[in-house]
DNA sequence: TTTCCTCAGATTGTCAACACTTTGGCTGTG
DNA sequence: CACAGCCAAAGTGTTGACAATCTGAGGAAA
């Protein structure tokens, strides 16, 4: 439902994993936008830290591909690009793809009773809102996040859920890519999960990147349009 | 040809990043071996280093997969485990099948002759060392390293040069997986070019899944013979 | 003997100060 | 006016010291 599923909050554990956390949210939701130059000292001084931990938060939202350093030049937040939106959902096209495979060959009763109940509950919010899509990206990020869950590949798990998913989470917020295709993306959600219901990995992964490729291709559309 | 090639070592950027790099090596090639715990300052007094800089380089190691942190407890190398060396095909597959569509699609005459010419060169090797293919596993890697430059997709290229390659490079060294089917693996890595020349990305993106899950396929079976 | 507690040693997290590099403006010259 | 070179200010890289935390050995009690 919220940010802190994708990776428990424990209270404070460590001053620099907090500021990460925060600083990743900021970024992620644009409060410091894209692009922004990132002065070390100014952090520090806001958040009540010592350069050394604020650093060390800096560091790891490099890695996470959120922010880029130069040596001896600093760190500024990524842009967002075009191209690099596109990138993405070929990556996800990929990973997700497999994910739904793993998923169909590993499935579990309990994975599939959570993913049937998941979908339940947004076809309830689908109907309460009938058409307006703006609830369903939340929705279509738990059923992707809960996919790659069912496959049971930690490296797969590691690099969507703690890696990708904030890059995709940050093009949403800023360049609001809310998709109008809600009720189409829920049926598409509902034969991917019979896909897996059946032990289909095939189907399942086949019907996964359709449905991630329908979703950049809308985007290179609408992004052709205004260019 | 060698791992400098993979992230460029210019002459002393910084110390934290050539401790980075050097303590990388060491754990790819396990001369610091999997499992083994390390200790900030024994290890900064090695290199006359502050135990700041170093801690720098640990938390890059983190972030790439070779090293787990638990805070207040210390760092330690990452286990190899059957599970991981297997999950990491699963992943393989799926981005490097992606990464070939790719190059198929955006196929440029640049990166065709070069990966012509690499695998003539190959093919030389071959034939001289018949057979034998302890020479082959980084000939492999060239080959799968240069099909993903040759995808364009920039994510694509990090996830898989910056990231899993090293995690490859880590189980090929230490686990000792020198393919024994270096004729066939070479005869393989043709087919792939040819399609990704003929612009069939579907084709291309098939037969180089196909490729890794035959290597998957032939370490699964070792495993499970040995164990 | 086993279990729990205590405490010292070692290790990690955090901080503030120092050294080096970059940046942007200023001066002086062509 | 344009341009190269220099200088000060700000920022980053690095260090050593201090505070908080964990680990493991040793001893006391059941």
């Amino acid at each position: 439902m919220e940010g802190g599923q994708l990776q428990t909050i424990e209270t404070s554990q460590s001053l620099a994993e907090r500021l990460y956390v925060t600083l990743r949210g900021e970024i992620v939701e644009g409060q410091i936008g894209a692009g922004t130059k990132i002065s070390e000292p100014e952090l520090a001084r806001r958040f009540n830290a010592s350069r050394g931990s604020l650093r060390e938060a800096l560091m790891r939202l490099e890695s996470l591909g959120l922010l880029e350093r130069r040596v001896n030049v600093g760190a500024r937040v990524v842009d967002l690009t075009e191209r690099g939106l596109l990138d993405l959902y070929e990556v996800r096209e990929a990973l997700e793809g497999m994910a739904c495979r793993l998923a169909a060959q590993h499935r579990s009763d309990e994975d599939l009773a959570e993913l049937r109940q998941m979908l339940a509950h947004h076809e309830q919010q689908e109907e309460l809102q009938a058409g307006q899509a703006y609830f369903q990206p939340e929705g279509d990020f738990d059923f992707h996040f809960r996919i790659v869950q069912a496959s049971k590949n930690d490296l797969l798990i590691d690099t969507l859920c703690n890696r990708l998913y904030f890059r995709v989470r940050m093009y949403r917020y800023q360049l609001g890519m809310a998709s109008p295709r809600a009720k189409r993306a829920f049926r598409e959600h509902n034969h991917i999960i019979e896909a897996i219901e059946a032990g289909d990995g095939e189907l399942a992964e086949l019907l996964m990147r359709r449905h991630i490729r329908a979703s950049r291709n809308n985007i290179e559309k609408k992004l052709t349009k205004e260019t």
